[in-house]
DNA sequence: CCTTCCGCTTAACATACATCAAGGAGAAAC
DNA sequence: GTTTCTCCTTGATGTATGTTAAGCGGAAGG
């Protein structure tokens, strides 16, 4: 059960044994089933998750009832509402299963006794936030700069696993694209 | 000088005299002069910067040597390189000064002494990068899924300030839009 | 005062992407 | 084994924005 992530966290930081005890009693199980939710708009999300299995995705939906997808998650990402989760206020993203998945719950206070207790920690996280951090930043460029060509060949380069497994109308959401476009934009890729 | 910035902390935590003071003697204050560089890419970012008056801008500059503007900062602002600051990576960006500015900056290292001795400071910090996230998630979803004029609408609102003096060249270029078309947007909004 | 240059605008044309409408392959449901 | 549904594709057409080229007013600098 626990494997993955304590090889994910020993990427960035070292803990002894009973460190990796003391992390791993911190967190809990949760299932969900394709279509399900993990996180709703309105109520303050509480924990953030680390995915053990499966795939998801954040997206905000307008005052149109659109949907657009922020972000997805597959093995060995962790996925919330950050800005609720640090902030406590309520969520503004539905976080959704696109396969039957796996996750590991980490609760926000929870989380700050852990960085009491084993500041090695607030390491590891300030790590994560400043690539989430700095992923946004070049999305946010590429968004503005580039084709929807450029922008998808990108997305492939970075997230082919993603790519493989997620419908070819999400990734287009993502894109800030139309599926028509997508169809085509691969068609003469190909 | 530094009625400005004690204000402005004063919105969000609350501070007794000796506490402001000990925070006032940290910041280190800096005039620079239209058109010179606060930080330039290659080199770490170890400061960040309060803006006590002045309007900055900072913009990454791609291989074919164009500009892309990420952030403008006017007075009560607080810009850096930011990734480059919490990660201590070489700076990617430019900040450069658009106006004459006056500076107060603070040292990544005097920050993380001022946590210790005013944990409070966390607090301040932690709203202004929970702030800063929300600003870049909610840019990606406008640059992802709405049109110029209503990108450029929403960037009147929201920095109305900034919109009458930056001009409008690098106002579109921050909107991801060429100059030509900031201008018919503007002539049919009139 | 004159010249230069910078920022802004306009117009004609080109391109990328959206929209609308239709159909088809394969998986899921019955 | 049909039927239904989901996802993907295609074509025709419309619209927003980019590109190229030109000109204009005002500020800056001689």
């Amino acid at each position: 059960m626990y494997t993955g992530i304590l090889q994910h966290v020993a990427q960035d930081i070292i803990l002894t044994s009973s460190e990796r005890e003391e992390f791993t009693s911190l967190l809990s199980q949760k299932k969900i089933s394709k279509g399900e939710f993990l996180i709703a708009p309105g109520r303050t999300a509480t924990s953030e998750y680390y995915v053990v299995k499966g795939c998801l995705k954040a997206f905000y939906r307008d005052e149109a009832a659109e949907d657009h997808i922020i972000q997805f998650a597959i093995e060995d990402w962790w996925i919330s509402d950050f800005e609720s989760f640090f902030s406590g206020n309520p969520a503004q993203l539905h976080v959704e299963a696109i396969e039957d998945s796996i996750l590991l719950g980490l609760e926000k206070s929870t989380l700050e006794e852990l960085f009491q207790r084993i500041p090695k920690f607030e390491r590891f996280f300030r790590i994560k936030t400043t690539n989430a951090f700095v992923a946004l930043r070049a999305r946010i460029l590429s968004s503005l700069q580039k084709t929807g060509k450029e922008r998808y060949l990108e997305f492939c380069q970075t997230y082919p696993m993603i790519e493989k497994r997620v419908p070819n109308y999400q990734i287009a959401n993502y894109l800030g694209l139309k599926p028509e476009s997508l169809s085509r934009i691969r068609r003469e890729l190909s």
